[in-house]
DNA sequence: CCCGCTGTTATAGACTTTGTATAACAGAGG
DNA sequence: CCTCTGTTATACAAAGTCTATAACAGCGGG
């Protein structure tokens, strides 16, 4: 999977590693037990330090993403705890349904935009 | 409008506060033409900085929310640009949704949550 | 057995962001 | 005139981000 970053977007680089490798996951470019790149070589490929894909790796360990192991490095595992995440799922999305809302868009207009998102991972999985 | 900080959060305290008002724009505890409390006085009550209120209703006023007039103080204008808006909620959708998904999450329970989270709004709303 | 790979840890420096603190300014209004 | 509004400038401390070098332990292949 190709992973890129914006040196130019104000969101840090070691979480666009991590949302890339989630949207990598969800749309199964990645699966239970794929190896990600070494730190290092990761590291090389991007054009960023070491120790900004290790943060990366270790944010998606928190967030139990993938587990690591010392020898292989970073394997896809992905954590299935759904009543904590659905708490934390909902909490994100209040503010960003209600600035939404805010603009005019509809309760409809939000489904849409729902099956639109999860049409597109469906398309790239396939 | 009652508006609470928490100091143990993660989250920018101008970022809470620019937050707290967009959930109660969308839950209509704000009013278009509303004034909002003074940068000093609701500095005051939240128990911060001056600079930081500032900084929330900057933030507001660039995001659209907000119209600053330098007597009255900051105003509920809420901007109503739906393209630019779309754009910029679906891009921060992908990501969470992604999550959500890898977590086992479906498309319904998606759905289900967006329901629940307009009602809830518009409830509080009546 | 050593070499090379893995993640991990430590230390250090530069830079940005966040939040606070004081102070002063112009504009509007009672 | 006094007081309220946002705005601006300056300074400072603390935290977060990113880089750079270096070293360590564990494991596996030649």
């Amino acid at each position: 999977m190709m992973i890129e970053i914006d040196f130019n977007s104000d969101e840090a680089l070691y979480m666009q590693l991590r949302n890339q490798i989630i949207l990598g996951i969800a749309t199964s470019q990645f699966h239970e037990g794929d190896v990600l790149p070494s730190v290092r070589a990761l590291a090389e490929t991007v054009g960023i330090n070491m120790h900004t894909v290790n943060k990366a790796y270790t944010v998606l360990r928190q967030d139990g993403f993938v587990k690591v192991d010392r020898r292989k490095g970073a394997v896809i595992a992905v954590d299935m705890d759904r009543a904590r995440e659905e708490d934390r799922i909902e909490k994100e999305l209040r503010v960003i349904l209600a600035s939404a809302l805010c603009r005019g868009l509809s309760r409809s207009d939000l489904h849409r935009m729902i099956d639109r998102i999860c049409d597109a991972y469906d398309k790239e999985e396939a």
